[in-house]
DNA sequence: CATTGATATATCGAACTGATATATCGTGCA
DNA sequence: TGCACGATATATCAGTTCGATATATCAATG
């Protein structure tokens, strides 16, 4: 779930890690408060799938890009220490900067036209993925909508048979209920965005989906006929 | 988190695990599809801590409550029979109910009235702890409402911010935007809650907090003055 | 020039999920 | 009768995520 958040960032701009989590917590407002502790592992992750690589951008001039072999300095440290020497003037401070491979391009758009795993938690998996959908061919998005909007109908009559079935104290009552509105008022602004969207596929005017500029994998998708 | 949920429920009745995932599923509708992986753990955990027991309760006859020591099964597998010949006819099968304990109970206020942990779901904490409010003296209860209202309404100022910081394509802006609806919606429903309770606590009629019948417990949490 | 706070990366243990394994019971159906 | 199947039930595993914490640097502040 994380990886398709920070490949969709990393999609626009380069980006260091420390970064990510602020755009994801501003700006989104998806991942609340996304923890270091699965950010960084995701990353890390991420790289040894070769989904992305460190950008290594510098700071104004590129010195040599491989690490100039210090000798002395012990594993880990060294490694610090020479991020550190690379970039030293201009960057703010030692950071790893990333940036999205082929491969993680190719790994965004699976990760994001694959349907919902079901089980898990449906409202940030939905709305990370709407958060990217102008990446998705118009179908695919449509599509997303509208599996959306069966998983809250569905949700709807669990709901109904709920306040139906025991009788419920005062207040799990009112959460019940209240849950069964805010579910209402969702599938509404599902139905508006839908709708929406219909009007743009019958009326494309000019580009509808990013200037994704002839990257190989759109091929792949079935954007089709 | 799953761990009050479990005490909760205990509090009404005995309940083997099985039947504890559907109540929490069918009934509360909080943890939509909670995992085993997580709900077998957590009562081992809570019986690890003499939160709570295993009943035994048995079908019709309560045959010897400690198990008879049947030798030759090997470890594991015994206490699995052992069980099961407890209690072979009337219930439907080998299963462990669990009962809570003094130890439960205190736990379970404790972590009722604790301050939310700021960080995790705040929706799905808040709404279990509304779920089990009945157990709360009434000005924890309002104590609770208004934590919650105060966490939304920063939630909004966030918002905000939002949508006047960079432009955000089509989807990503209609989502804060349908948040930031949601959102309110969540506050005004707040408000109607803790005008109820205000009222209530004006004019109390009868019993309003749970026969709880004389438990050390509700000493130690200062209903007081 | 020491202290504090923001930036930045990393790791740990505990918790949760999804998947899977195992066993038993009840029911339909051949 | 028997036996395949689905529901009930407990348990465990690997992989993720979370919260806390450690470490280091830089900028501002007094």
């Amino acid at each position: 779930m994380l990886d398709l958040a920070i490949l969709g960032l990393l999609q626009e701009q380069e980006l260091h890690g420390y970064e990510i989590r602020r755009r994801l917590r501003d700006e989104l407002g998806l991942f609340a408060n996304i923890s270091f502790g699965s950010l960084y592992p995701a990353l890390s992750r991420l790289e040894a799938a070769h989904a992305v690589a460190v950008a290594e951008s510098g700071g104004t001039a590129t010195t040599a890009p491989s690490m100039p072999f210090t000798g002395s300095l012990s594993g880990e440290r060294a490694g610090l220490r020479a991020r550190r020497a690379a970039a030293p003037r201009g960057t703010k401070r030692s950071r790893k900067v990333y940036r999205i491979t082929d491969q993680g391009l190719q790994l965004f758009d699976q990760l994001l036209d694959a349907d919902e795993p079901a089980g898990t938690d449906d409202a940030r998996s939905f709305g990370l993925r709407l958060a990217f959908a102008r990446h998705l061919a118009p179908q695919a998005r449509l599509a997303l909508l509208e599996r959306r909007r069966a998983q809250l109908t569905r949700r709807l009559a669990t709901d109904q048979v709920r306040v139906a079935g025991p009788t419920l104290d005062v207040y799990a009552r009112s959460l019940v209920e209240h849950g069964t509105e805010a579910t209402e008022h969702d599938i509404a602004w599902l139905d508006r965005l839908i709708e929406s969207e219909r009007q743009k596929q019958a009326a494309p005017r000019s580009e509808n989906h990013e200037p994704h500029a002839g990257d190989a994998v759109t091929a792949m998708k079935g954007i089709n006929p």
